[in-house]
DNA sequence: TACATTTGACCCCCC
DNA sequence: TGGGGGGTCAAATGT
């Protein structure tokens, strides 16, 4: 296998480059005590790394689950992680690569993540960043929204929260291996549900015009279901963007049996999971009403999404650091402000936890956006989200600071799109906010252009006037 | 063998 | 009207 491996490596079709792990380094070093455990890379290694096949799969389910438990911990690491869930599938010589266990480190809150996103995949998707880990999800988008919602983790989640998950791992690990094993191995049969709930087949892949990343195309499933998706992100996870397309005709496949209890982190991934708390968000989300169609592919979006209609529902996971974090906070939570918000700290260290509590810390904040009115927002901090709600506002919750410069009614759409321009000097991400014609609750967020910028800290944050409206912000997302 | 992913090519829409 | 770009198809490839 090792042979194998490394032919693959040598003969694979040069992904993209990424950037070497170590570009992230920081955020390794950050965990690197807890990652001593793991394994070292070499250089080398790293660079094989990146140079991995985008296709990698585990056949035994065990060790998917494992391995994506240790690709979780991987992205989290990011680097060093790249590095060792490759060196210990070396050291394996078992072939399937990249995922060992290692596992141990994983946070409950990643698998929950993992759970409910289905899988991770990083492989396919040499430009994430810091996360490159080397995973695979069935679910790419997923995955890689969910990569790259961690590495936004990474990025913006702050010191504290990242603080909280080191000590967190360790145990939680440990905990929820055998949950979590399951968990993912639910996750992992069938057809690959994603965190949204629904089954989706990638039946594209194309570079965009402007995007240093490929954007996937993705359909649902079902037999005769139209519901289509395609996902963007950037690898610096500054910016995602799932776009839903269609509605579904049916229901949601009923997931594999998987556990209720525990391991719901996020539990869309399987249907009773995610039933449960797909309804809740959507029902705050929008308004209670019906299941979001988009699902959770963020939950941003899913919150956002109408369910119903056909929504060509956007949403848009710009970077939302906050997105990541909510995602994976599972609860939808949460922005990306969360990451620098004090709340937004809990969220993130909820994500240790939150899967454990899961649903209570989920349903704490659902409450509050849900008292915010917004949707979407999951977590936290939900000041902001209220005023996404209102398009007009400048200050909207993904965590950067906009200015409205322009609102005008777009053709076929009912209400107006304002138009946003990011604050900071020099940076020219500009995004417009929609609401969702066939939900006037749901918001739709386009995101253009890349933040050359961090976010700015809290502090500065939340003023309302000043934050933009995020795709979390909105409902939609 | 079945199924999913990858990816080049083609089609269509919009500027 | 032509070109560019996005979206989709489908063969090839891999698991």
């Amino acid at each position: 296998m090792e042979i194998k491996e490394a032919e693959r490596v040598i003969i694979a079709k040069p992904v993209a480059s990424r950037p070497s792990c170590t570009k992230f380094t920081s955020f390794s070093e950050l965990l690197a005590g807890a990652i001593d455990a793991s394994p070292h890379i070499v250089s080398s290694e790293t660079a094989v790394a990146a140079i991995r096949p985008k296709t990698v799969r585990f056949k035994p389910m065990v060790n998917r689950a494992q391995a994506l438990l240790a690709s979780s911990q991987a992205e989290f690491m990011g680097t060093e992680i790249c590095s060792s869930s490759i060196k210990v599938s070396r050291s394996e010589s078992t072939g399937t690569i990249i995922h060992k266990p290692q596992a141990k480190l994983v946070s409950k809150s990643i698998v929950s993540l993992l759970e409910n996103m289905g899988n991770f995949t990083v492989s396919q998707q040499p430009t994430l960043p810091s996360v490159e880990a080397s995973y695979e999800c069935p679910d790419q988008d997923t995955c890689n929204f969910r990569s790259q919602d961690i590495s936004n983790l990474h990025l913006s989640v702050p010191a504290s929260a990242e603080e909280d998950q080191r000590a967190e791992l360790p145990r939680s690990a440990a905990q929820n291996q055998d949950e979590d094993t399951k968990t993912l191995v639910a996750a992992a049969n069938g057809d690959r549900p994603s965190y949204d709930g629904y089954n989706w087949r990638k039946y594209g892949q194309k570079q965009v015009k402007g995007s240093e990343y490929p954007r996937s195309y993705y359909k649902c499933t079902h037999p005769n279901c139209p519901v289509k998706k395609k996902v963007e992100r950037s690898f610096d996870g500054q910016i995602a963007e799932i776009v839903y397309k269609g509605e579904h005709n049916h229901a949601k496949p009923l997931p594999p049996k998987r556990n209720s209890s525990g391991t719901q982190g996020l539990g869309f991934a399987d249907g009773t999971g995610q039933d449960e708390n797909i309804p809740t968000w959507s029902s705050h989300l929008n308004g209670g009403s019906e299941v979001l169609e988009g699902g959770v592919e963020n939950q941003n979006e899913t919150a956002a999404l109408p369910s119903h209609s056909t929504y060509h529902g956007k949403a848009t996971l710009p970077y939302d650091p906050a997105g990541a974090v909510s995602v994976q906070a599972g609860a939808g939570t949460s922005d990306y402000s969360c990451g620098l918000s004090e709340e937004c700290d809990e969220a993130a260290k909820g994500f240790d936890r939150e899967d454990d509590p899961p649903r209570s810390k989920r349903r704490k904040c659902e409450s509050q956006s849900k008292d915010a009115t917004v949707a979407g927002e999951g977590s936290s901090k939900v000041p902001r989200v209220v005023v996404q709600n209102s398009t007009d506002s400048e200050i909207l919750g993904d965590g950067f600071r906009w200015r409205k410069y322009g609102q005008k009614v777009v053709k076929g759409n009912t209400y107006p799109r304002s138009y946003y321009r990011c604050t900071s000097v020099k940076c020219n991400v500009r995004k417009y906010v929609e609401r969702a014609s066939d939900d006037p609750k749901a918001f739709i967020t386009t995101y253009e252009g890349k933040h050359n910028h961090d976010i700015p800290l809290r502090s500065t944050n939340p003023a309302p006037s000043s934050q933009p409206p995020s795709s979390r912000d909105h409902p939609t997302q």
